[in-house]
DNA sequence: CGAATACTTCGATAGTCATCTAAATATCGA
DNA sequence: TCGATATTTAGATGACTATCGAAGTATTCG
């Protein structure tokens, strides 16, 4: 089943708050995280041995990383048979986008120059 | 004048690199460095001194991170006179976002359940 | 059940980073 | 120029984290 520890799930009208926002920035602010991510994003679905395969990281690593980006809520992990498949939840970065859009945007007076 | 090392400066046609995905994620992903670019970006600018009168960071630290956010290009920094004054650069957090989106959203068919 | 495959957890290690204090540099005003 | 104020840099320290190999757990299949 769905790897535990899957918390908000984000629709247009919810918010985030600073402490998502900051999780989900350290998530993504890693070169290997980074990358597994958007593997995961332009595929439907991939296991932790394909994403092992891509290149140079161990299945532990993956692991740990796969770990890292669902408790962001950036992906979510389904168990199917011996194989654990991970897909994007891309609501999270749009509510993540939205959060921050908010945050640069709110500004008091127009930027000089 | 403006502190040196300033990057980039995004429109809307140039996409962001992922060195660059990455190198702003880490600016966003401390609790204090947050905090301090929401004030910056919530004021017209803001300068040192009224960023460690917000709370709880010494001068050093506060320039530790200023130096972080400008070099990942979300904010710029002038001296005038004795002060440094930082602002928000919008156009960094809108490429940013729209990179994440164009990630987030590169797949390949649509999400079961 | 027992072996094979897929993944996770543990423990260790090396590297990164936030934070501070103290010292240095920059600028202003008298 | 001297002293005050503002910020940066240097150096140290403690905390966190990416990574690995090895051992553990889950699941399938014979």
């Amino acid at each position: 089943m769905w790897r535990e520890g899957r918390p908000v799930r984000y629709t247009s009208g919810r918010p985030m708050d600073r402490a998502h926002v900051e999780k989900i920035s350290k998530a993504l602010a890693d070169k290997t995280r980074l990358r597994i991510f958007e593997a995961i994003s332009a595929s439907k679905h991939m296991n932790c041995g394909e994403i092992v395969s891509m290149r140079g990281v161990t299945p532990a690593t993956v692991s740990h990383h796969l770990k890292i980006l669902s408790e962001a809520a950036l992906i979510e992990c389904l168990r199917e048979g011996q194989f654990v498949y991970s897909q994007a939840v891309p609501e999270t970065i749009e509510a993540y986008t939205r959060a921050l859009t908010k945050i640069a945007g709110g500004k008091k007076s127009a930027r000089p120059r």
